[in-house]
DNA sequence: CATAATTGGTTACTTTTTGTAACTTACTCT
DNA sequence: AGAGTAAGTTACAAAAAGTAACCAATTATG
């Protein structure tokens, strides 16, 4: 595939091909699923709620809360919301007082857990290089 | 490790006994390194930066924001000064006219961009079941 | 018996982050 | 002379996120 950019034609690797097959710049962001996609299974909240959920079975609203630090309940409810929408998580309502409502990952889930969990292990490795980085480069 | 949740003793799983380590609702997430770490690394823009310089050795301000689709310059201006003082970025000036500025990875950028490549596989496989999820919530 | 607490959220309001578009400086090309 | 290029910056508008109060129903506590 090639792609205009700036009236040249730019290869594109085969790789991004399909992940950035918008790239010719005529063409709307929106054209582009893994960007979509992306935007919400690699959002700051959307990697702990589902790295929590990874781990506990199920949860309730408020034991996430507490788990994924910080969290406010807007954020943590529309987040589970787009999360169930996108097939990650799945949603259970028992009809007790006061109510119940369980949240747990789909097997679809479950495949992208296991890729987050990978990430998250070279951030635990390496993070203490970032933060020596970050420090090196305020001194500068 | 225990961590104390609604005042019961709960056992954290070795993996995220580190990273979540600041469980203990009385300590702020500024101790978890690695939500710092993840915050900058896992941002959407960042991402699409990063995976074009994985691609092209070196990339001017103005080629990467035509690849990096719909960022603007404030954003990419502001991303990439993160990025390099994370260490992930190496950023070189050539003192022409007009002035060049050569933006790249750093060693440890690549290592990371290897990650993010497996990331960015498994959505660039699994996007049509998430918006096959998508329509299939909305129909509901 | 009244008050407080619990559940899973929602709502209105404020603050922070993004996006938009114009502007900069110093030169080259037409 | 006027436009174009480079790599950004800046002021202002729009969108997203944080904050805190509130909901209804019921049980536990005093």
């Amino acid at each position: 595939m090639d792609t205009l950019i700036e009236n040249q034609r730019v290869a594109v690797p085969k790789k991004l091909e399909k992940m950035f097959g918008h790239l010719d710049y005529k063409n709307p962001p929106e054209l582009c699923p893994v960007r979509d996609v992306m935007s919400v299974a690699s959002d700051q909240w959307s990697i702990l709620i589902l790295l929590w959920l990874g781990y506990y079975p199920v949860l309730r609203f408020n034991k996430l809360k507490k788990y994924v630090y910080g969290i406010s309940n807007k954020v943590l409810s529309q987040r589970l919301k787009v999360l169930e929408a996108d097939g990650y998580v799945s949603r259970k309502v028992y009809a007790e007082v006061p109510i119940r409502v369980e949240y747990g990952l789909t097997d679809f889930g479950k495949s992208y857990v296991k890729r987050l969990l990978d990430l998250t292990e070279w951030m635990q490795q390496n993070s203490p290089k970032v933060l020596a980085n970050r420090e090196k480069y305020g001194l500068i």
